[in-house]
DNA sequence: CTTAATCCCATAGGTTATGTAGGGTTATGT
DNA sequence: ACATAACCCTACATAACCTATGGGATTAAG
């Protein structure tokens, strides 16, 4: 399940592709377009800033922006920052593998349908926003 | 991620589908090959028992066994017992559908999406055992 | 210089999910 | 009777998730 911190992210990235050149816009402006927690939605977008995903600028007439041409921005971006792995399974993680020490992941069957199973999502989250 | 439940279901079902009609398969059994919470698998056991997965008999020479042919078992059925929604977003789940509030679904770009994650995931998961 | 807008940061609470563990009950075959 | 095994209830520790609060730092504009 896509968590709202996801969905809400989503929202905005696209809020804020619509923005793109026209300057930094700020949270109240993206909220009032999708009503959702103002603090929630700060803490998300700071994230992406310190994912390198957004850029940020301070004080009056300041906000957020996106860093990247919309075309450079997918789903699977945002969830891997926000959600973390795309893969049901650590093991067979592009971005956040770890060794799985119950499952030998030569002969475990899992693993193999799992790897499918991320690619088939991938195929449809790497799609521009 | 996939549960750890999901993760036991699978290991312990693939186990049950290779002792097929011979009889009732003891936890202990079980556990044996895969080496895993007795308890834990107890609780996974029971709750695929009640949605029509398995069948056990109690006492002396009881145990767990399939009630379907194992064709007929797919990672899908495991996954929405155990741990909900194949979709990542309930207004887009066929079996857990559920109206979303904050997003009407005929404009939102994001349940379109999630609806083919959702078709992507399930072709690979469908597949039996 | 002052003010208002805005990002920034830390913390805390409530809820739910997750994984594990213990103890006791009931049914069954020998 | 006895041993085996499923069944059921409770509780707990940890983590994740979502929201809320309060303040601090920075900038633009008047």
């Amino acid at each position: 399940m896509l968590s709202k911190k996801s969905q809400y992210a989503f929202r905005a990235l696209t809020t804020l592709a619509r923005n793109e050149g026209k300057g930094p816009l700020p949270i109240s402006k993206i909220v009032k377009e999708h009503p959702m927690s103002v603090k929630f939605l700060e803490t998300i977008l700071l994230e992406l800033r310190k994912n390198d995903l957004l850029g940020s600028k301070k004080g009056k007439g300041g906000g957020y922006f996106l860093l990247r041409p919309p075309e450079e921005i997918s789903l699977a971006q945002i969830i891997r920052i926000l959600d973390g792995p795309i893969a049901p399974l650590k093991c067979v993680s592009l971005n956040f593998y770890e060794r799985c020490d119950d499952c030998n992941e030569v002969s475990c069957g899992l693993n193999k349908l799992m790897a499918e199973v991320r690619d088939a999502k991938l195929k449809v989250l790497v799609k521009r926003l």
